[in-house]
DNA sequence: ATCGTTGCAAAGGATTTGCAGAAGA
DNA sequence: TCTTCTGCAAATCCTTTGCAACGAT
């Protein structure tokens, strides 16, 4: 989904578009990043904004599912446009950098339906790594 | 792994067993609990105890691979001992109640290992939904 | 003009840290 | 005795909230 759609589901929903909404939006890449990075980058470019208006604004773009929250085991949460496609991740622990993979998931979750009483709404799935270019370091610094 | 071999493990470690060590231990459950829920257990048991103890107890565990931490997408932690099976959890968004799966992965991990250049380290996979007690209670209120 | 939105400041929850004294080995 | 561990208090990080002013429709 992208910015344009964005907007237009916004104001379908009653919502305002404001110039600190484009903003943040516009401050959202391809990789999941926290609120506070966002913001820090904003604050770079003297874009004049609040920590607590970027948290609002994910806030609702988050709560009409037009951008994705997640957590990578950390304390801070990380926001992505939410894409077409329904992927994963894989986090780096050398240099951090999140990749995206796609996985075809049907007889997992099939599997788990059978084993349990439970009732699946969604669920996540990570994988935490080296990266192609971290291998590399660590090979040659040994 | 229980409680004396923990111990066993931690001396071997250098480290040392003390009063409080035993006592967080004591406080950890079979479902992954917050350091401030097991806090408040123990003070609830007239258990004198520093909440910054609880954390630097489970800390040393966690990176003995005694003790188990993950998140289920909150900005809080949870604990739990490492059993000997690898396995997953089921969270209820109704009552919070976890419960464990043990999933045959070998093919997922495979897969992403053939679609990616990042060595894996870790996984992490969790399910959220609605317990069978819960989906009960959903059918009656409507 | 209405009502959602913002900035600011303050509060709140989770977790960490510095330090001096307590206590395992 | 030696060094780790603990309690206490303060600090830090991430996030939320109350409120009055602002701005989109």
């Amino acid at each position: 989904m992208n910015r344009t759609a964005i907007k237009h589901q916004l104001r379908e929903n009653g919502l305002r578009l404001t110039r600190q909404l484009d903003q943040v939006l516009g401050g959202l890449t391809d990789s999941p990043q926290s609120a506070g990075a966002i913001f820090q980058r904003l604050r770079r470019k003297n874009i004049r904004i609040d920590r607590a208006t970027v948290y609002r604004v994910l806030d609702r773009c988050v709560s009409l599912n037009l951008v994705l929250k997640t957590r990578f085991q950390e304390q801070t949460a990380r926001y992505e446009l939410d894409s077409t496609r329904h992927h994963h991740h894989l986090v780096c622990d050398g240099c951090g950098r999140v990749e995206d993979v796609i996985i075809k998931e049907e007889q997992l979750l099939k599997l788990v339906d059978r084993q349990s009483d439970f009732f699946i709404r969604r669920h996540n799935l990570e994988f935490f790594g080296d990266c192609h270019r971290c291998q590399k370091r660590h090979s040659q610094s040994h």
